[in-house]
Parts: structure tokens; sequence; C-alpha cells
DNA sequence: ATGACCGATCAGCCGTTACTGACACATTTG
DNA sequence: CAAATGTGTCAGTAACGGCTGATCGGTCAT
């Protein structure tokens, strides 16, 4: 609940503040160093989380939660290694991710 | 210091980690809405804080704040307002958003 | 079948960050 | 001058988010 200030009671009519929400959650996902690094590997085909967990020197269910962040924004997607089933493989979903950066757009573009 | 997994040795060698941190820094500075509400409401030229702090329901030491953080950080810049004397007016930075957006950028796109 | 490996999920801890309240300073107004 | 207004700064607090440790399910090898 913000305050009341005793003045400007007109420009708060005028000025109203505009939409950010997508552009935000966006800008909160790729804040996390592993997770912008994983969004820039898998720009180079798939990789499976024992590889992303060894590029970043994460352990493997840190590595395992930030998939899971990108996951439910459908920026990335599971691809099941048919070679090794143990391995899970994820790759990028280039449209959800051009989306993502068009919201980032409408904040700084 | 990360766990030694027992496998996977050779993968360490050949996959490292990219180097993301201005993309992620400025990921950091819009993944918040009062900032990222302010980078766009300066698109249509400067405003007072007083302004913005109305436009967002924020206290006006709160929007101070945010504004010092893109101050910091080149986004923004200060131009005092010649009419009256108590009021700072804040402007953008196109060119310091333009290279912010590329940040982001090499990461999403 | 037993053990090793890969991955996912969760509670808990801990560090970072936004918010609050109070104060100080400058400027305008009466 | 004194009071009011606009802004900045800072310590303290609360909330959010990442990391850890533990555990479980699923798959492969022997």
């Amino acid at each position: 609940m913000p305050i009341e200030l005793p003045v400007l009671q007109e420009l708060r009519m005028e000025l109203r503040p505009p939409d950010v929400r997508d552009g935000v959650a966006t800008a909160a996902l790729i804040a996390d160093p592993t997770r912008a690094g994983i969004l820039v590997m898998l720009r180079d085909g798939p990789h499976c989380v024992c590889e992303l967990s060894a590029a970043f020197g994460e352990r493997q269910n840190n590595v395992s939660n930030h998939l899971a962040k990108l996951r439910d924004a459908g920026l990335v997607r599971v691809s099941r290694g048919p070679s090794d089933g143990r391995r899970v493989y994820y790759e990028r979903d280039d449209a959800a991710c051009a989306t993502a950066a068009s919201a980032l757009a409408g904040i700084l573009g």
C-alpha cells in the first residue's frame, strides 16, 4: 500500500505505470549466470544434464533446478536420449526465445 | 567448489561455460518491475522523481534508490529542472540502452 | 539381481536485494 | 527568516532466490 503524497494528485491521473510483467519475468530468468549460460550453450544443439553440469562446475541437482525453471517458462524442451536412456537432453525452443527477446525489447528497445 | 563427478572428465575439457556476465548484469537491472517501468516511461521524454513515484505508487526514496542503480549502470542521465530547481529530471540514455539490449540479445538472440 | 549411473524433487539454510523509516540537504514560497 | 517541498543517503528489516544435502525413480552394466 503506497502512502498518499500530499501533492501531485493530478499527475497520478495522467501518468500510469506501463505493463512490463512479461519482460520482467523473462529478465528474471536471464538474470542468473547458470541459466543464461545454459541458453547460450544450447544454441549449438542439445546437451544432457551431466554435460551442462560439468561445463559450469555446478552440482547436478542445481542445474536440474535451473532447467526446471527454463522448462516451465517454455524456453527449453526435453528430448530423451535414444542412445542412453539414462541421459535427458535439453534443447532450445527458438520460437519461445524469440518471443522472450521481443518482450525484453519492449522494455529496452 | 563443485564436486568431482566420477565420469565425463573429457567432456569438461571440451565444453566450457560461455561468458554472459554483461547480459546477466543488465537482466538483473530489468528484472524489477519498478526499474523496468521507469525505463519504459522515460521513452516519452524526461520525468522527475515525484512523477515516477506517483505513477508507480512507490515511495520517493524507493524510486530514488532504483534510479541510482539505473544511473550507475549508465542507462539514465540526470537533467536538473530549470523551471523548479527542486525537481530532478531523469532521461534515458538511448545509446546505453541499445548496447544493453545487444548484450541481452547475445543470450537470447 | 545387484550395483552404478543419470536425473528430478524437496525442505532447509544462507546470501542478496528490495523496502522501510529516519534523517540531511537544497530550493522555493510565504 | 521559517515552513514546505523535492531529492538523496543510510542502517535495519523482511522477503525473495539460489545452493545444499538427502532421497527417490528410472536405466544400463555385470
